[in-house]
RNA sequence: GCGCCCGUAGCUCAGCUGGAUAGAGCAACGCCCUUCUAAGGCGUUGGUCGAAGGUUCGAAUCCUUCCGGGUGCGCCA
């Protein structure tokens, strides 16, 4: 159900007859003010323009052809050639009622559906995850919720960083702390980051550790049985570290889903041999290099990518070709999502270019980078502890979930502790994933803990709230939601309002995923609620004078707000509770 | 130096392939609880859309230049 998308299978219709060349945009949005209708068609001004006729004389003509009394009750042509459409009641009334029977809210799946590899949140092995992970993690988790709703196929990749060169020097720590008869989960890997800080100085400052780092870091990628033992001892704990994050997170995100970077160690010599029978990468300074005259510069000095180190190894330019083998020819990707900081843009374009000349790319997959902006503090600097050190994700969300407790302990609520301490996770983890996710994903943005769960605004307690109070009716009332038929009808503005923006979800999830930007549905859930609140102060529903085929058409509403928002924030990764 | 991104109300952010009077939230001020959860609603105040040109019937949106900020650019990931 989507009414934008019927609008415009009816304008290009009504364009075609009125004699506008095909492949003219019909420009159908919804009307910014009530007094244009719900939604207009502005394709008119823009075909008169390059026929060079009178815009409104083609307004009509295209309103003389366009066939829309299935879901109008009125079109006019307005100013230098808008056409406004004013839906009807009925219509609304109609798919609301269908909506209402779906478990889907009839948003239709996809009549064909694309095969879908998601890249997304891909830690660093060596290290703990921290906020740098966040954003990764969750927008990545949420387009692939929204893709999966819509019937596509995904593959989740978690493309875990476990094979770059730190990990000889971790492997070489492990192994003396090992000899030296330390117990491995209480002591060696308890606390990830302060193994890495020990290995790192060993590293920098004992004789001989750092000769024995790279020289583990071979033998490891040459398949040395005893590194890999040690190695895969690492990265059992590393991994198990991430589960945690994820379960904290509700992110869908699973040891199924990881495909890391050793994954295609076996594929690394394939494909810079590949590359070099096809003269696309060639010797210079004693490394293999790409050059690429696409991004050449002003004076046409190619950007250069390399591919193979001079002592032949390997980086992570190399992994990611393979990746996009692996992904479009393998596996067959229609559409490749990557999720990773836009810091790294230029090393995507670099991957693209360089494979899709070596065929590890085919013509038909749609290889899309998606980078994300960075998670600022309040000062406007990339976000940081007091003393200027990596904030780790898990105790962001600690706090979290600690602030969310502290601010709902000032409210009596008759709930018991335990029902407490489970809203308290579900609104902070929930606090702090919308404020990401409703930021465009491009633009860098500031963190602030105070916004986020102020329980005013665009955040997520709103949403949360908005949905409790809904279900507070049927439990006042007494009545099974599930069990709803009655016949809706739209009379008030505010009622009018709603079923709009109700009827809109499959139009938001469609931008949602083809542009990968969940705010767009974070937008929605708040302008949802938001009418909804309205509604809710303007239209009594359990009210002795509310006549009861009224209360039962909102009864039907509320139910449908409910549910819409439920799946709506469930799409985000974001929880709902009964009461709060 | 070159490439990419950004500059919208005091603050935090939307604004889709150019469309009607640029929108929210926070903050400030004023109303609304004997009434379905006031963690709410209604209203007021607040913007030369970084600057200057250009294209167009129409520009926050497209093009050019400049200013200001971020980020990246041969063996890290």
């Amino acid at each position: 159900m989507n009414i934008k998308t019927i609008l415009i299978e009816k304008a290009n219709a009504a364009m075609g007859a009125a004699g506008i060349p095909e492949g003219s945009n019909p420009a159908v949005t919804q009307s910014t003010r009530p007094q244009f209708g719900d939604y207009q068609i502005n394709g008119a001004m823009g075909a008169a323009k390059a026929l060079k006729t009178n815009p409104r004389e083609l307004a009509q003509k295209i309103i003389d052809n366009l066939d829309v009394s299935d879901i109008a009750e009125k079109t006019e042509i307005a100013g230098p050639g808008f056409i406004n459409i004013h839906l009807k009641p009925e219509f609304l009334s109609n798919s609301l009622a269908a909506a209402n029977q779906d478990q889907k809210l009839a948003v239709a799946e996809h009549s064909q559906p694309q095969k879908v590899v998601v890249d997304f949140s891909s830690p660093n092995l060596a290290k703990e995850m921290h906020v740098g992970h966040l954003r990764s993690t969750i927008i990545g988790d949420s387009v692939v919720r929204a893709l999966e709703f819509r019937g596509d196929t995904v593959v989740r990749q978690n493309h875990m960083g476990d094979w770059g060169t730190q990990f000889g020097m971790l492997i070489a720590h492990l192994e003396d702390l090992l000899n030296q008869g330390i117990d491995l989960e209480s002591v060696a890997l308890a606390d990830l980051e302060t193994f890495y800080r020990d290995a790192k100085k060993r590293f920098d400052d004992e004789e001989g550790f750092a000769d024995k780092a790279r020289n583990y870091v071979v033998k490891l990628q040459s398949g040395d049985a005893h590194c890999e033992k040690l190695w895969r001892l690492f990265i059992d704990t590393s991994v198990k570290h991430s589960e945690e994050v994820y379960q904290r997170l509700n992110v869908t995100l699973t040891r199924n889903d990881i495909m890391a970077e050793s994954a295609y160690n076996g594929e690394l010599n394939t494909i810079i041999s590949l590359l070099k029978d096809k003269n696309i990468a060639v010797e210079d300074q004693g490394a293999q290099v790409v050059f690429l005259d696409e991004l050449a510069n002003k004076d046409g000095e190619p950007s250069v990518f390399i591919v193979q180190k001079s002592g032949g190894g390997f980086l992570y330019a190399t992994t990611d070709l393979a990746a996009c083998d692996y992904r479009s020819n393998k596996l067959g990707a229609d559409r490749i999502l990557i999720f990773v900081d836009a810091r790294q843009s230029l090393h995507f374009n670099q991957v693209e270019l360089t494979a899709r000349k070596a065929g590890l790319l085919r013509d038909e997959t749609s290889y899309e980078f998606s980078p994300f902006g960075t998670m600022m503090g309040s000062d406007g600097k990339p976000f940081k502890t007091r003393t200027g050190g990596t904030v780790k994700l898990a105790d962001l969300l600690e706090e979290a979930i600690s602030r969310a407790t502290d601010k709902l302990a000032d409210r009596e609520s008759g709930l018991s502790d335990t029902e407490r301490a489970e809203i308290a996770r579900k609104v902070g983890i929930g606090a702090v994933k919308y404020a990401d996710l409703s930021k465009h994903r491009t633009s860098d943005y500031i963190f602030n803990w105070d916004s986020m769960l102020s329980f005013e605004g665009a955040t997520a307690p709103y949403l949360q709230y908005a949905y409790t109070r809904v279900r507070s009716i049927f439990r006042k009332a007494d009545i099974d939601s599930s069990a709803l038929t009655a016949t809706i009808n739209i009379e008030q503005p505010q009622e009018k309002a709603l079923a709009i923006k109700l009827l809109q979800l499959e139009e938001v999830l469609d931008l949602m995923i083809s542009e990968a930007t969940p705010h767009v549905l974070c937008g929605y859930l708040y302008e949802l609620a938001s009418l909804y609140m309205t509604f809710y102060e303007a239209c009594p529903i359990l009210k002795d004078d509310v006549a009861s085929d009224v209360r039962d058409s909102r009864l039907v509403l509320c139910n449908l707000v409910a549910n819409t928002l439920r799946t709506g924030l469930d799409l985000l990764g974001i929880e709902v509770m009964e009461q709060m």
